[in-house]
RNA sequence: CGGGAAGUAGCGCAGGCCGGUAGCGCACCUGGUUUGGGACCAGGGGGUCGCAGGUUCGAAUCCUGUCUUCCCGACCA
């Protein structure tokens, strides 16, 4: 089976689709805007999580599990939550089918068994979490309550896409309880850092760390913070959000807590989530038309060896000595595969592996062992090189390191070339359209000027960037007066 | 929800106008030769042509209905 890729330049949606499909990290499913995650790519998330989960630990959080169902009447208590995602939401209506009597081997559901009180399949938990929370506190030492949990939730997109909006995700919500406005603001922020940490760390992604406008706004909170990436085509990405919830749903729930003072009040609440989203923008941020390229830092698979043999004498040789590079590798705490499938010649095992995105690819022959040597190909650059096979796995882990440092390198980079600066409409337009990535210009702070833009041009304000240095200006549209630029971007 | 495309073997597709009992490539199975960038030879297995009606001696093909998925857009923590 041919595995061509599209071309970014032919078409990029296409090429984002080829390499998902094709790189074995999902398939398509036979329910609308689900899918299957595969192997290797749940070996991804399981990575990205596993590094989310000791780094949330690490900050004081502990995991725990809500139900998948909300009734009703506790998803709608809090009123702008609610609203904001009632036109996405299944909804559980009945409990029972029944064999359909006209029609055999058929079924259909059966009109006795409606539900009294439909239950909503969480598109997000503060609903049924804060429900909890109010049996949970009593007392300023309750708090705080800092607990994540890792789940699926199901919001019903009009349109979907392979990981980037799925109408089920997996995703980690964190909810957290607080005493003070204070310290759920820290929290909050807090949160937003760990999720930068990541991005940038482990996923080799820089992030504009930001304040959404009230417009992009979480339903439900005061204020969402997030971090914003870019993507080859120029199109930003939210890559997770923190929100600073105030005491809305506190007061939605009636969530008090006696305080110090002796005096009842209510809670302060955070959240925050990152998705099985993050898959995309990997995927989008770092690879090329050959493949999926990924941080060795999370690849489900660092380094794979390949054999190249003529008859069954050289292949024990080459076996030997890829069983001491092997525990070698492993000792290092480097993930490594042998793919010495007899079935598929070396060639198509190195486009496959390109295909994968595994960081680095040993190729180990007989004409090698004889110089004491093997070839070593990195993904990134695809540059090879015949490194000697002493001190291999030293070198192999320092390349794993380079290539990490240079996928971040170049995606910043890629970024730094593709913020711009602006201050007239006509030059916004024309960065917008012509070379895309953030615009950095004046906003005069209004959401009507705010969703003018969005009409005109179909970008929205991704942030107000936290590290935003002051400065007076004229909004880019009305000309009004403005005291700091914001970052606009077409987004997915 | 508007516009477009598509459902035929595991995957990718042809056949359809002009109806006659289904084909190609890859994958798969057996044997052999191979192995430094997607190997080759020989033999072989696999499909109620999305579903339901209708027309006909006969339907993948014509007609009607229906379901589903994908793409673009609108919408969207």
């Amino acid at each position: 089976m041919s595995k061509e890729i599209t071309s970014r330049s032919q078409d990029y949606s296409q090429w984002y689709n080829d390499l998902v499909i094709k790189g074995g990290l999902a398939d398509y499913s036979a329910v609308r805007g689900c899918m299957v995650i595969k192997p290797y790519g749940f070996a991804l998330w399981e990575n990205m999580r596993d590094v989310l989960d000791k780094m949330f630990k690490e900050t004081g959080h502990q995991n725990a599990y809500f139900p998948l169902f909300v009734p009703k009447s506790l998803f709608e208590a809090e009123e702008k939550n609610a609203e904001g995602f009632a036109k996405e939401c299944a909804v559980v209506t009945h409990y029972r089918l029944k064999t359909d009597p006209s029609n055999k081997g058929k079924l259909i559901v059966d009109p006795e068994a409606k539900l009294e009180e439909e239950l909503i399949v969480r598109p997000t938990s503060e609903a049924i979490i804060w429900n909890t929370y109010k049996d949970w506190i009593q007392s300023y030492r309750d708090l705080p309550i800092l607990v994540n949990q890792w789940a699926n939730v199901v919001r019903w997109e009009m349109r979907t896409r392979l990981f980037l909006r799925t109408a089920e995700f997996l995703w980690q919500e964190g909810h957290t309880a607080h005493a003070t406005a204070e310290e759920a603001i820290v929290e909050t922020e807090k949160m937003l850092d760990v999720y930068a940490t990541f991005a940038e760390e482990y996923m080799a992604l820089p992030v504009v760390k930001g304040v959404k406008t009230p417009n992009e706004r979480f339903a439900g909170a005061e204020d969402t913070y997030c971090i914003e990436a870019l993507m080859q085509d120029g199109k930003a990405l939210q890559a997770g959000t923190s929100h600073f919830l105030g005491q809305n749903f506190a007061k939605a729930f009636e969530v008090k807590f006696l305080s110090r003072e002796n005096k009842q009040e209510y809670v302060w609440a955070t959240s925050w989530g990152v998705s099985t989203r993050l898959i995309g923008a990997l995927v989008m941020a770092h690879s090329d038309d050959d493949g999926l390229v990924l941080p060795p830092k999370i690849a489900p698979l660092q380094v794979v060896i390949v054999p190249i043999y003529k008859g069954a004498e050289q292949k024990a040789k080459i076996d030997a000595k890829v069983g001491e590079i092997i525990s070698q590798l492993k000792a290092m705490g480097i993930s490594v595969k042998y793919d010495d499938n007899d079935n598929t010649r070396p060639g198509w095992k190195f486009a496959e592996y390109e295909m994968k995105g595994v960081p680095v690819r040993i190729a180990l022959g007989a004409r090698d062992l004889e110089n004491n040597v093997a070839e070593v190909a990195r993904r990134d650059t695809k540059e090879k090189q015949s490194l000697s096979l002493d001190n291999l796995a030293e070198n192999i882990q320092k390349l794993l390191n380079d290539i990490q440092q240079n996928l971040y390198q170049k995606a910043n980079t890629y970024r730094e070339e593709h913020t711009t600066i602006v201050d007239s409409w006509e030059e916004f337009e024309k960065m917008l359209d012509e070379k895309g990535g953030f615009v950095s210009a004046h906003w005069d702070g209004t959401p009507e000027t705010e969703d003018a833009i969005k009409e005109k041009t179909k970008a929205t304000i991704r942030c107000i960037p936290l590290n935003n240095t002051h400065e007076e200006g004229k909004c880019i549209l009305t000309g009004k007066p403005s005291k700091q630029r914001v970052l606009f971007a077409r987004a997915y």
